[in-house]
DNA sequence: AGCAAGATCTTTAAGCGTGATCATATTTTA
DNA sequence: TAAAATATGATCACGCTTAAAGATCTTGCT
């Protein structure tokens, strides 16, 4: 690696000549500052970014923990992070939680000293079925900002970012509602997350709301285990031959259900309407394509960049905001053409 | 941020007594190390990582670049390197290159100043296909070395880590002959990527090699444009009404395929025998679940890791070495139960 | 012309947080 | 009481920035 050092040395001038003049100090003479150049381009040095973050007490550097990169939505919204980090001149080193608190706890540890200006996080869900927020309030406390996005730890003081979930449940229950669908079923693999008890209640809150619908409400909970999922859909499918509406707020189970009911001899959507959870991507994989509430997930992620730029290089003292991402109902194949 | 002049401060020892007692340095009393540790532990001291990276001229993090964390291949990697680096005390600083050799080639200059310890990447498409690979030697030569995975340059010397994809076609291939199959067909979504190319020389090696199958070899490409690629499936099963073997060397079009081909009548596998290329939890996503040549992408990541860490912490210089991961054959539903 | 006061350019020194080396001060032992 | 053991402190270096000091050359004024 080459150092100011070197430079100084083969130049024959001083350390703080050479720093100077790479920066284009009025101090240094139009001369020094040219041959200055000229060697440092030859032996292609580049500022050493560690004692740079040293000397000014920031990385530009921001920690990010995610605690599933196989789902799609939190990689679409590492996506979006990487994106605008970029376009800031921030960097990010990525941790996986993998929906566990101890990793997430790690990381937390390993990074808020030094290493990091701040985090972007989604909580895990062991973290939140658990209500674990000491280590989240600690590194708030060390002067180190959290964004949280998605999964946020309510009791926790900080920025968020999040989608109104209850809304977009009541709106894409509305869609199959006005659809005159008698019975329309939510199935649930997001057990004890925050954001699918909030979808639960807004499919509720539609159901009640509107008289045009005469059916029951019914939420039937499954396992998330993918290597599960299809078995789990085929009984349902079966054991509900009357169901013609189905909302699935998961990423995935739209599609199998979808694939699952037509092999099974169902139409779609004549006889049955198919609403998903997702983004674009993982939609095209069902013919016809998945209709869902599309999540914006790229959008996410750089607003939860913008935040905690903002509050980093403003320098935001308490005062902390909720951003709502907006989402939007795309209907492709699986529901009635309107 | 807590320092070790913080606590010598309110312990009114010096600095360097400090230091010595936090790591039980022989030199200091038992007592001292007591009282100094016991207040560190109250102030939740912890080490600057920036400052003894500077220090000890390493950094312990690698820099990770990534064509496509959309894609599920890619994403599984991640996982395999973030879980590996762990293990091994190792950070990691993702940069998403999004296929593009501009981004690939500003990461690599952002980081290769002493930031990272050295790169683990996946050559963005944009750079295989105009085979650029100045800034990779150029990294190389400035002491940061690379390990290479999947998408790897020839022409660079350094550590790769690689599936053998021709021999992964081959078998894959051979599974399709031997089910009997009369007219196998290959959909290449891959371009121009050595790996699609590897992949359809193993396709046609099986074809040639074996006198039971007496069809044509058929290699369609298309756009791997997610958004046309139903369409353009749809057209290809459309127009080749004989083909009753398929082999998909992407990720997706396997499972688009199948659930196209039913959705026209094929009895699956009966008609119709369907190899993808994947990961496991993509091929749940259609019903018969689809049967498929698995790479192991986990294994890849973590493979990736150890050859540089043992690079790094050996000082390996010279003698590259190129790693080759297994891969499986999966047969679920879309292929013939044997 | 003579010389203080600027103007111009360069170097010195300190500090960011650590750890290693070397030096110093105090106590114990032979 | 000198030598050895014990405990602590001072200093430097990692690569960089910056305030302050130093050196050299111009300028302006009597």
């Amino acid at each position: 690696m080459i150092t100011l050092k070197d430079l100084a040395a083969t130049l024959g001038v001083s350390v703080s000549t050479v720093s100077k003049a790479l920066k284009d100090s009025p101090e240094i003479s139009k001369d020094t500052i040219a041959r200055v150049k000229e060697i440092a381009k030859e032996l292609n040095y580049r500022p050493n970014t560690l004692a740079l973050s040293l000397k000014n007490r920031k990385t530009k550097t921001i920690g990010v923990i995610i605690p599933d990169i196989l789902n799609v939505f939190f990689a679409r919204i590492l996506y979006g992070i990487e994106q605008e980090s970029t376009a800031l001149g921030y960097n990010i080193i990525t941790c996986l939680s993998n929906e566990s608190f101890e990793k997430e706890n790690n990381s937390l540890h390993l990074l808020a000293n030094g290493s990091v200006d701040g985090f972007i996080m989604s909580i895990a869900e062991e973290t939140q079925s658990n209500g674990e927020v000491k280590h989240l309030k600690e590194t708030i406390n060390q002067d180190v900002p959290i964004v949280m996005f998605d999964r946020v730890a309510n009791d926790v003081e900080c920025d968020k970012v999040i989608i109104d979930d209850f809304n977009a449940a009541f709106k894409g229950t509305e869609v199959l509602i006005k659809e005159g669908r008698k019975k329309i079923v939510l199935i649930n693999s997001l057990g004890g997350l925050s954001v699918g008890k909030l979808r639960v209640l807004g499919y509720k809150k539609a159901l009640e709301q509107h008289d045009s619908y005469t059916g029951e409400a019914l939420v039937i909970n499954i396992d998330s285990n993918e290597a599960l999922l299809n078995d789990q859909l085929e009984k349902i499918i079966t054991e509900h031959p009357d169901m013609d509406g189905l909302l699935c707020i998961d990423n995935v189970s739209g599609i199998m259900s979808v694939n699952i009911a037509q092999r099974l001899g169902r139409k779609i959507p004549k006889d049955l309407s198919v609403l998903g959870f997702s983004s674009d991507e993982i939609s095209h994989l069902s013919y016809p394509q998945l209709s869902t509430v599309t999540q914006h997930a790229e959008e996410i992620g750089q607003q939860s960049v913008r935040m905690l730029v903002e509050r980093l290089e403003n320098k935001t003292k308490g005062h902390t905001t909720t951003a709502t991402v907006d989402f939007t109902i795309e209907l492709r194949g699986t529901t009635l053409p309107n």
